[in-house]
RNA sequence: CGGGGUGUAGCGCAGUCUGGUUAGCGCACCUGCCUUGGGAGCAGGGGGUCGGAGGUUCGAAUCCUCUCACCCCGACCA
């Protein structure tokens, strides 16, 4: 294609409201538009970078014998209001009423539809296994979009969903997909991990996901180096540091004022992990008080799977309930349910005294409280690995892809079922599988780019190549340009020939932010002399070769 | 939903505190000349209901009230 016929508008300064690398420079370098809060416009380039991720997606869903349909994007609630999830979820969900008043719902998944699908049409053990997919717009009204295109409230999402006869033929769809993911994010150029996540309100007992490091990352992963342990810290258990081994009597502080662990651990000169921080949680059952250690973070959901729904309480509710305000609680005297992390079964620690503006030293396990011991905290940043006691690594990461078993979910709910060799009935057990591909997309950007823009990973660049003939007056210049264009097409490569009448420097700057892999730089005077440069974008590596050699090396450098 | 911030030309910003000519600057854009290996130079030019509504005032981008939008942190995230 020609660049004085495209539409690459770009921009010398990213809009000032874009703080992701990804979002400043798919904005700059004419990739996406920005329409309202989490809703993108895809430009000529970045939709070409879309269409060639989601061919590589199809390709790979095809390989594993997945089979491509369309659903719809608009829901009758009916469907969504047999397994629940009507009601289950909240004003994540866009929803809304045809003319004849009946409520509707646009789709953020496809679960419902799929299953429906299938409870209609599949009776046999014979028509199993099946897997569908769709790369389809899904719709969730976010609470807050972010990070330009890496969380919006429209997005299109590979999702697949497996129909087989029981858990054995789950587990092969589920490592085909396994397969199929490795080779997706291999052959889009990310750099990712596999992690165990939690399956949450997808239920089901198995989920992994797919994560990109990145620093503009939402999510955060424990990781071991050493045995290969990584799960998301929505899970992740952690061996927290030793605390210290030390007897003290009770004694109380007087802490004016002194009400975090912060202010009390420096008033007193201590670490925070001499700490214990005591925090008031209500729950269905009534208050729970909750215990970590002061260097550590109390994990809601963890705590939430052993108490049931929680929410912070109140100042009045912690003053009604403890009888002293936030900032001096301590777990000695309470008549209430109390959960305390398992490092806290050894040592003795500071806590609040129960009185204003006291604390109290010496708080052992067992002399001065009793509680309920679980993992309620986050992994962090060198706490021992669950699995092999080496130091963990945490790191921020951007969620690409996620596949869940599904179980009987929702094939029970809506009758999804089949009759099996001796004619029983059955009900399917599923799958889902996800991934975003404008997730790779901003990923592949957050983690390949320089100063002067994006390096696209070759496969999903939205050109193969581009020629840069640097004065398009100059007619030996311009003859060469066409020739090597007219050849490279001919051999298949998606070439960008920049024909404009523009200086040097803009077509090296807008060829560089574009992130173009290869460069064929034609100027007048390496042309004197019969050579052209070719300019690896990505190392920066630049070469002379005889005009002739030009396509012949292009070509060489896609076969490697 | 809680906290913070920002709305002035396509993009980036100044002006607002302390009200007062035709509301400025850089880049981009248009015309001409010149130039062609890293976002050139000279000359000329176009583009704004200052997010919106109401109010105060002789006079509002500027002060007051309400409202909308967007961004960031947190909560949430099937």
């Amino acid at each position: 294609m020609r660049y004085s016929q495209l539409f690459i508008p770009t921009l010398r300064q990213p809009p000032a409201d874009a703080e992701a690398v990804s979002h400043k420079l798919l904005v700059r370098a004419g990739f996406v538009r920005q329409l309202a809060a989490g809703l993108y416009i895809f430009l000529p380039l970045g939709w070409k970078v879309m269409e060639k991720i989601n061919n590589i997606i199809r390709e790979e869903m095809n390989r594993i014998g997945a089979q491509e349909l369309s659903m719809p994007v608009l829901h009758p609630a009916e469907v969504w209001q047999q397994t629940g999830r009507w009601d289950e979820i909240g004003d994540e969900m866009f929803r809304l009423k045809d003319r004849k008043g009946s409520d509707m719902c646009l789709g953020m998944t496809h679960e419902e539809i799929m299953t429906w699908l299938a409870s209609k049409e599949i009776r046999s053990y014979k028509e199993l296994p099946q897997t569908w997919y769709q790369i389809q717009t899904k719709l969730r009204d976010e609470a807050r979009p972010k990070s330009g295109i890496l969380r919006t409230r429209e997005f299109t999402m590979k999702d697949s969903y497996s129909f087989d006869a029981d858990e054995e033929a789950l587990q092969k769809s589920y490592d085909l997909h396994i397969e199929a993911y490795n080779r997706i994010f291999d052959r889009c150029g990310l750099d990712f991990i596999i992690v165990d996540s939690d399956p949450g309100m997808m239920g089901g007992a198995m989920a992994h996901e797919y994560m990109a490091p990145s620093e503009a990352g939402e999510d955060e992963v424990a990781l071991c180096t050493k045995c290969g342990f990584a799960a998301n810290l929505e899970l992740a258990g952690s061996v927290p540091l030793p605390s210290e081994d030390k007897e003290e009597a009770l004694e109380e502080i007087e802490t004016p004022e002194k009400r975090t662990v912060e202010e009390v651990s420096s008033f007193l000169k201590l670490k925070a992990m001499n700490f214990m921080k005591s925090l008031l949680v209500m729950t269905d059952g009534g208050p729970v008080l909750a215990l970590v250690r002061g260097d550590q973070k109390l994990h809601e959901h963890k705590l939430q799977k052993i108490v049931g729904t929680l929410r912070h309480a109140t100042k009045d509710e912690i003053k009604d309930t403890l009888g002293v305000e936030a900032g001096f609680i301590g777990p000695m005297g309470h008549d209430i349910r109390i959960v305390a992390d398992e490092v806290l079964q050894k040592g003795c620690y500071v806590s609040g005294a129960n009185k204003p503006h006291y604390h109290a030293r010496g708080i052992k396990a067992g002399r001065e409280f009793a509680a309920e011991w679980a993992d309620i905290h986050f992994a962090q940043e060198g706490d021992g690995c669950p699995g092999c006691k080496e130091p963990l690594h945490i790191k921020k990461v951007i969620e690409i892809g996620n596949i869940f078993k599904l179980g009987t979910k929702y094939s029970a709910p809506l009758n999804a079922v089949y009759l099996d060799e001796s004619g029983k009935e059955k009900p399917m057990i599923m799958g889902s599988y996800g991934i975003g591909p404008a997730r790779i997309a901003a990923a592949a950007v957050e983690q390949n780019n320089d100063d002067n823009g994006i390096k696209w990973p070759k496969n999903i660049a939205p050109f193969d190549v581009a020629i840069l003939p640097l004065n398009v007056k100059h007619d030996a210049s311009i003859e060469l340009a066409e020739r090597i264009y007219g050849e490279l097409r001919d051999k298949g490569v998606d070439v960008l020939m920049d024909d404009r009448d523009e200086r040097a420097g803009i077509k090296f700057k807008d060829a560089d932010l574009i992130g173009i892999p290869i460069h064929i730089i034609i100027g007048e005077r390496n042309l004197k002399e019969d050579l052209v440069e070719i300019k690896d974008r990505s190392t920066g590596d630049a070469d002379k070769i005889r005009s002739g050699d030009a396509v012949g090396s292009v070509l060489r450098s896609f076969s490697k």
